[in-house]
DNA sequence: CGCCTACCCTGCTCGC
DNA sequence: TGCGAGCAGGGTAGGC
């Protein structure tokens, strides 16, 4: 499921492609899931931006009020350079076609005035990207403190914006904390913050993850790299690669959840 | 306000 | 081999 590593890389793939071109026509049969985008037409992409797990396409035109295209690529939501048996949209250019695919159809497309999301309460209150300066230790270690159970919590995107069940997963893991651990100590918060930083820093670079069932894939059809990084997620009853012991899976808030029960301890 | 739950949606896996 | 049940889950609405 695209994350901010995944929406990261889609973002880097197709801003070449769609940057100066003029949008003529967004083609789909679903105007409750991709919402106003006739205001689209017509207008030329100046620049993809990214907020969390959203793609912001901007579209500036002289003597036009500025516009952005917002799209959330769900759970197999995702662009591709040629068509697919799951295209849901395609996005006609004065260069060409790029098509969006969403086999489960979880993904949402918007256009809006810059900045106002209120259709979007989750983007309008997204927390500060994890690998940007505003993305302070110490609101994050007094929220933490707070916070009720700590996956759940990451997952609200207010926090910290872009952690989904993958990264969550990996992240707790990587710093020694129980799922469902509520109101962390200073030195957990601080453990689970630079998890954060490194688990986002080393999946974008990685390009993502691409899930043994295909479900995430760059617009150009090649894999992500990070899934073989993964130390818990989708790998339950492996041991655990620091200390050996089988990785659990549980649900929590509806999610499946890994962790190791020996270096992820729940306190009381 | 904050937390929890149900729901959306469809392809894939699994068991019989 | 075929088929139906169950599962996956980010974001949102609605309930308490």
């Amino acid at each position: 499921m695209p994350e901010l590593p995944e929406v990261e890389t889609t973002r880097r793939k197709i801003e070449p492609y769609l940057k100066g071109r003029q949008l003529i026509r967004l083609e789909h049969d679903a105007p409750h899931r991709y919402r106003q985008t006739h205001l689209a037409h017509g207008r030329t992409v100046s620049g993809l931006g990214r907020r969390g797990k959203y793609l912001l396409i901007h579209l500036d035109d002289a003597g036009e009020a500025p516009l952005e295209l917002i799209v959330h690529l769900g759970m197999t939501g995702g662009f591709r350079f040629d068509a697919t048996p799951h295209t849901r949209v395609t996005l006609h250019t004065d260069q060409g076609q790029l098509y969006f695919q969403d086999a489960r159809r979880f993904g949402k497309m918007a256009v809006v005035t810059p900045g106002e999301y209120a259709s979007m309460p989750t983007l309008a209150r997204m927390g500060p990207e994890p690998l940007s300066e505003a993305f302070l230790e110490l609101d994050f270690v007094q929220a933490a403190a707070r916070a009720g159970a700590v996956k759940p919590w990451l997952l609200s995107q207010q926090p910290v914006a872009g952690v989904g069940n993958i990264y969550a997963d990996e992240s707790l893991w990587r710093a020694r904390i129980h799922p469902a651990q509520t109101r962390l100590t200073p030195d957990e918060a601080l453990r689970l913050y630079q998890a954060i930083r490194t688990t986002m820093a080393e999946a974008v670079e990685a390009g993502g993850s691409t899930l043994s069932d295909g479900t995430y894939q760059q617009p150009d059809g090649i894999s992500g790299l990070f899934q073989v990084h993964h130390n818990v997620y989708d790998r339950a009853g492996q041991p655990c690669p620091r200390c050996g012991t089988p990785i659990q899976k549980t649900v929590l808030a509806q999610r499946g959840t890994h962790f190791c029960p020996h270096c992820q301890v729940l306190r009381g």
